[in-house]
DNA sequence: TATGGGATTGTCT
DNA sequence: GACAATCCCATAA
């Protein structure tokens, strides 16, 4: 049987645009008492605080909620958004709120509990091609936020290799000006999986 | 304590 | 494409 080992600490400790490129290909994992479900991420985008008017620490707003995002890299930022939780990876150097949403994962381990979790009638593709599906489909919640993601039961390991990177602007933010533009969105070009 | 808005999703037109 | 669902959080009073 295979073992599923955490990513080392070091990988988190690179450039924010460069660690939301380096965790596309790279799994996802959360282990439940239900059991283990995980998936290939194939889309990501950078939030990087102080400059940019999209991301919750904008000009380092520093409150309960962002708190996370000032410490060390490699920890779990969760949040609600409507009726949704959504999942991000701490990234940068102590002191700045920067962060990798996850948008989108391509299926691995545990499908039976994904169609649990998110309805059976769904389509495979509907299990996690967006930024809520994917947390729903792996169990990850509110609670889950400041969690180290180089230790069980949530984390990232070695996933594997994918083709070229599409890079493009983010979704979602279109009350945030200039920031809007920002080409911030990495996904897997030929990936099915990818939102939207 | 009250208020307004949001890094979404699903449904309806 | 538009909009409702539904709720947390930051801000102001």
């Amino acid at each position: 049987m295979m073992v599923i080992q955490p990513i080392n600490y070091s990988f988190f400790q690179q450039p924010t645009l460069d660690l939301a490129r380096a965790l596309l290909g790279k799994l996802l994992v959360k282990e439940t008492e239900l059991g283990t479900v995980s998936g290939w991420i194939v889309e990501t985008e950078a939030y990087i605080g102080p400059e940019d008017r999209a991301a919750h620490g904008f000009e380092n707003r520093r409150t309960k909620r962002t708190e996370v995002m000032f410490g060390p890299p490699g920890y779990a930022y969760t949040y609600v958004m409507h009726t949704h939780c959504l999942m991000n990876v701490v990234s940068g150097e102590i002191g700045c709120p920067e962060a990798v949403l996850i948008r989108a994962l391509e299926p691995c381990c545990g499908i039976d509990l994904m169609y649990q979790r998110r309805g059976k009638e769904k389509k495979e593709l509907a299990l996690t091609n967006g930024p809520g599906k994917l947390t729903k489909s792996l169990g990850i919640v509110k609670g889950d936020y400041g969690r180290a993601l180089f230790e069980y039961p949530l984390f990232i390991a070695e996933g594997k290799e994918i083709g070229s990177i599409a890079v493009g602007p983010r979704i979602g933010i279109h009350n945030s000006r200039e920031a809007v533009h920002y080409p911030w969105r990495f996904w897997v070009k030929d990936s099915r999986f990818v939102s939207k």
